[in-house]
DNA sequence: TTGCACACGGGAATTCTTCCCAAGATCCCG
DNA sequence: CGGGATCTTGGGAAGAATTCCCGTGTGCAA
């Protein structure tokens, strides 16, 4: 059997050691190169040409989901595993709608991380267990949290919400009746997956719906 | 010169083996043990008495910081390094506040904590650089002045709520009850003036306790 | 010792959410 | 044009969450 190539990007040092360290208990994979940047990642990859490339998602510059969508616009095929402390569908749907074969978080077990990049490099698809189970429990990735499933009034009530709107606001604003808002509230709530009014300010944030400085 | 004994409190497997390669690089320090939870970490810092507990700040149950100030109370002088992802003086200024003697963020060079769990067994406080600098910009910028005025523990909860935890999750998490739980919303929204739960995560957005790209 | 702040939680009233239902509007498609 | 799908709008009622007020216990500091 052939060794395993693998590249790693996480920006921590320290992280980089431990998934070194873990990778290399298993004798077949090997350990081409560590990168610390977006950019370190993509030359490295086009460069060394690894089986498997594992990449944080939180990295300086650019998340790794869109450095994995470009690596994938240059080398269709290259085996990419996204290794997040994310326990969010959100990264997790994003990271396969970008492309990626692989999703594991860091509270996984260490044996997880071994066990992704064999698969992954097999070509198959890994999604670490927890993950898995969250998505059960959460009705299949279809669901979606995606904005496009909200029509355009549930839309419009959503973004006053994040904002910090009270429903009694909402209802005087668009005049229209309390008891509406709250029941388009409850289903937005469900159509994004969400149970906490936090999480919904959440998912408006990674769409870029509001932003940290965004006033209004 | 006698070595340097320390405990690991991280509760990703991949960190510790980080932590735990980057600090046997240097012949002087040896770690005794590593522990994954709170209560691991209380329980081998009791046991082991190590110069050094080197702990995260995101832990299952219960923050690093509480579990710093719970140390401090069984052991006063117990030296405690917070190595952390939260680049944000709110929680610098937390970890100090509960006696910790040193401040690390994950994305310091690998030489840092060295250099760092060195500072702290000699009974030094230990502040990386990044973050003494951002000291400087932050004075000016009152900042985190709202958030002053929570107490320790709605601070926490305060954090664990703009995550998008649910009430249920929080009181089993702490190991207290839901309406304790309840309680301290109610309170937390009150004390920050807000009185919808987007505004919350708006106020904790602004005070860069959480940002778009951060979970956990 | 007294006082104060904090962590914790029960009870009860109130308010919010959810779920179920339904009417009217609109729009597309055969 | 009629039928169907989807959207907007809201009521009713049960259930869940929040608030407000009360109390306990603990630790600390004047």
């Amino acid at each position: 059997m052939q060794d395993i190539t693998v590249i790693l990007i996480d920006d921590h040092a320290v992280v980089r050691e431990g998934y070194r360290r873990l990778l290399e208990r298993d004798s077949h994979i090997q350990v081409l190169a560590e990168g610390e940047t977006a950019g370190d990642g993509y030359r490295l990859v086009c460069d060394k040409q690894p089986d498997v490339v594992v990449m944080d998602i939180t990295l300086p510059g650019m998340s790794g989901i869109e450095v994995t969508r470009r690596i994938l616009s240059k080398i269709p095929g290259q085996k990419i595993l996204i290794f997040s402390m994310h326990e969010d569908m959100v990264f997790v749907n994003r990271a396969f709608q970008a492309g990626a074969k692989g999703y594991v978080t860091k509270s996984a077990a260490p044996e997880a991380l071994i066990e992704a990049v064999r698969q992954v490099s097999l070509g198959k698809l890994y999604l670490s267990h927890e993950m898995a189970q969250s998505i059960a429990s959460q009705t299949i990735s279809d669901s979606g949290k995606d904005l496009d499933s909200l029509s355009g009034r549930e839309f419009e009530i959503f973004h006053l919400l994040v904002q910090g709107k009270t429903l009694n606001e909402i209802s005087a604003a668009l005049h229209i009746s309390y008891k509406t808002v709250a029941n388009y509230q409850s289903n937005i709530r469900q159509k994004l997956g969400a149970t906490t009014a936090a999480q919904i300010v959440r998912i408006a944030i990674d769409h870029g719906v509001i932003s940290s400085v965004d006033k209004s």
